[in-house]
DNA sequence: CCGAATCCTCTCTGATACTG
DNA sequence: CAGTATCAGAGAGGATTCGG
């Protein structure tokens, strides 16, 4: 796939876009709220309700704002149902389980070094 | 290594503990530049000035605090050489290569959805 | 070259109140 | 119940300067 390129190519610009994009998304997702969010939902489908204390700590506001960057990023699906009370339910998409397995590794790791880190963390402290 | 607990047992607050550690661990590195950082580490051993260039868009000072933050939970090494000019160096420990496999993960993600995502932005955009 | 401290700006965050 | 708007305080981040 590599193809022979000419100074100010398009292909370059197109790299370049590519990238930068790239970095929007992983500025999108390393937020601890995000990745909380989609271990939350895993393989079940949530209310906003359940959604909320399933997140420990998080306010209304930021899982509001946070559901709908991942929405529009294409990571969970917004079903609402025209019921009174309203009926709002979130379940992670295809790339969204996809980016769980991934997530699963980084807790896997937390829990793996958790000792590891506190006696770092003690001998950094003096 | 699974004991009998009483009711109010210390393993329960031994478990709290961990978990707000654990938390505490997960707001740390859930942010871009210290993924970033140690993304552009990979296997290599850098100095500051070349992690600066290598991390595009970093200022001094967040380069600075997310080194030391990586430093105190163990992720990286950092070496000084006592010369003139100074020389300082930061490495992956063993830890933070672990974590930096996992972080490849999530990068192999963010490169085989970019399309995906690209679409569903447009798509939420109307 | 590397790091710490200062200042200044701007975004994020939480609390509250209001609509459908 | 779910979502939006607004406001004030806290905190992140950038630029700059000085010291080792």
């Amino acid at each position: 796939m590599v193809t022979k390129q000419l100074a100010g190519s398009p292909d370059e610009a197109d790299v370049r876009r590519a990238d930068s994009l790239a970095r929007e998304i992983f500025s999108d997702l390393a937020n601890k709220w995000a990745l909380l969010i989609i271990e939350a939902l895993g393989e079940s489908t949530l209310r906003f309700g359940e959604l909320r204390d399933e997140v420990e700590g998080i306010s209304h506001k930021m899982l509001t704002q946070n559901l709908r960057m991942l929405e529009r990023n294409g990571l969970i699906e917004r079903t609402v149902h025209p019921v009174v009370p309203p009926r709002v339910e979130y379940t992670l998409t295809e790339p969204g389980q996809a980016l769980r397995v991934t997530i699963d590794g980084l807790c896997d790791w937390t829990h793996r070094y958790l000792g590891h880190i506190e006696t770092s963390r003690h001998r950094f402290d003096d």
